[in-house]
Formats: C-alpha cells, structure tokens, sequence
DNA sequence: AGTGTCGCCTGAATGC
DNA sequence: TGCATTCAGGCGACAC
C-alpha cells in the first residue's frame, strides 16, 4: 500500500531510468481506472522525458511538449522495469505500458484500479482538479507547529482523521497517521482543537521523522532504488504498532493479558491501532 | 463549511 | 472442496 514513502521511492527509482529518454510509444489495455484515460495518453510517441517529481502520493513525469503524465498508485498501484526490447507481454493487470526509445517498458500494475493516469499542461497543474485543493507537503517547512495549530483549531474531528486529510496536509496515510500519533504520545481518537500546543510540535516532528526514516529505509533496502524483478519502490517495513493488533508495541514494557496490548478501532471506515497505555 | 458515510475494485483470508 | 463473506484502503461523491 503505498504511501508518501513508498511513492517517493518509487519516483527516485524512475528518475534513474527516464529523463533523457524518449517514449516509443504507450500502450493501454484498457479505457481507463479510477477515470478514463485521455485519449493523448496513447499518442505520446516521439515525446521526451525531461524530468520526475512528486506531489502529494502523485508521481509527476515532466515532459518534452510541456505537457506532465500524472501517475497515482492507488492502493495496489505498481510500476514494473522490464528491459526486454519492449517485449513485454501484458499481463491481466498491466493497464498501461511506457515503452522507451532504447527498450525497456515501464508497466503500470494495478490490480484494484483505486490508481490513475492523467495529462496536464504543465504550468496549469496546479489547477488541476487532483491538485487544487492540496495542503503542504509534510517535509517542507511550510508544514510546521504554528500551520498546523491553525489548521487544527476550527476542527472537531479526531486527531487521527485531521491528520489524514489533504487538505491538511499532504502523504500521511492510514498507517503513518497510525505510526506518528503513536511515537507523539497522542490517543488517536482525541478531537484534533484540543491537542495540546506541546503535542502539536511533537506530532509534527514525528509526522516528518516517522516519514523521513520510512523514505531512508526505501532507499537503503532497495538496491538503486530498483528491485532485482524490476519493480519499484516496494520495502519491508517495520512498525511500532500498525497491523500489531494484541501485540507489544514497539519498546512495550506491559504485561499484555493485563493491558490487551495495541488495539484496533475503526476511525472513518479504516483501522486504527495505538497502544492503550503510551496514549492515553 | 464541517463532518460522516459510502462506493469504487480485486484478491487474500476466513467462515460455513 | 467450494462457495460466500469480509477486509484492505486513497480518494471523491454525496448527504446532512
């Protein structure tokens, strides 16, 4: 499932094989995923990759005709590296195949289709529906104490949800919204306008750590940020209490039939899990 | 405007 | 064994 760290990883794997290249052609097999595909998505031969970015879980392939190819994983979303002369056979998920001038084929597999492709001129992608509304990314400065205090304090929502919302801010998903609020302290399910300001500039550091150490594992894991199978951006994680439901939490120095260990709730239709003990 | 819920989609895991 | 059900979740749509 991939989140801020997984797509980072995945654009930093990209960025090693496309700028400089030239597409040969895009084939896609089918009409489209989460929406259809624009019809210039299949008409890019002869166009140049200049460059890869990313916004938000977007990954951004900036392109010769001032045009960028969005690129949203979804939840089961992958981007595979065949070098194999563009002979790639397409496979049941394979819906969109990138093959490059000297060969090899980026292949788009997305089992669920929860991902995307999209065009979009490149000096209007800010307007662009997917990215209008976005908050700041949580690397950046911008994304600080004093933001998002502000941001937090109209908001009755649980701190969990808050932290989770675009428009909030950007790449903190179900399980590093888990993670951070474990490492600050904080019970999940507190309304976000009454976290204290001392646990808001912990949350925020620990929503850029928990991120920043997720990014180094991506990259020290992955041999040049590409798997030996081609694929991209996919590594072992080790968390301190997602998906550990019962479990010790990570340093947990509780008797577990006692305490129940990490609980699991349901916040917004998706998992939760904290430890009843360290976030009280 | 803020908040809560639902649906998209398939495959893995589980239940009977 | 095999069929049905449940769950996973990023994100938009929708209702209130």
């Amino acid at each position: 499932m991939p989140e801020l760290p997984e797509v980072e990883t995945v654009c930093r794997g990209l960025a090693k094989v496309l700028p400089g290249r030239s597409i040969r052609a895009v084939k896609l097999h089918r009409d489209g995923m989460r929406f259809p595909f624009p019809p210039a998505l299949g008409k890019l031969a002869h166009v140049k990759i200049t460059g890869i970015d990313r916004r938000a879980k977007y990954i951004l392939i900036r392109l010769g005709n001032d045009q960028t190819l969005i690129v949203h994983l979804g939840m089961s979303g992958r981007l595979v590296i065949h070098d194999d002369n563009n002979k790639h056979a397409p496979g049941k998920h394979d819906h969109m195949i990138i093959e490059l001038d000297n060969g090899v084929s980026i292949v788009f597999n997305d089992p669920r289709r929860f991902g995307l492709a999209d065009l979009a001129v490149t000096k209007d992608l800010e307007d662009h529906k997917l990215f209008a509304h976005l908050g700041p990314e949580p690397l950046e400065k911008e994304f600080s104490e004093k933001y998002l205090t502000d941001k937090l304090k109209s908001k009755k929502i649980a701190i969990k949800l808050a932290i989770m919302d675009q428009q909030v801010v950007v790449g903190v998903g179900n399980i590093y919204a888990s993670e951070a609020l474990f490492q600050s302290g904080i019970d999940p399910r507190r309304a976000a306008n009454a976290v204290k300001p001392a646990e808001i500039k912990k949350l925020v550091s620990e929503i850029k750590a928990v991120l920043k150490k997720a990014i180094k594992a991506g990259g020290s894991s992955l041999r040049d940020y590409v798997q030996t199978d081609g694929e991209l951006g996919y590594f072992q994680h080790q968390f301190s209490v997602y998906d550990k439901e019962g479990q010790k939490c990570q340093n947990c120095t509780c008797t577990i039939k006692k305490t129940g260990g990490v609980q699991r709730i349901t916040q917004g239709a998706r998992s939760t899990f904290y430890c009843p003990v360290k976030q009280a």
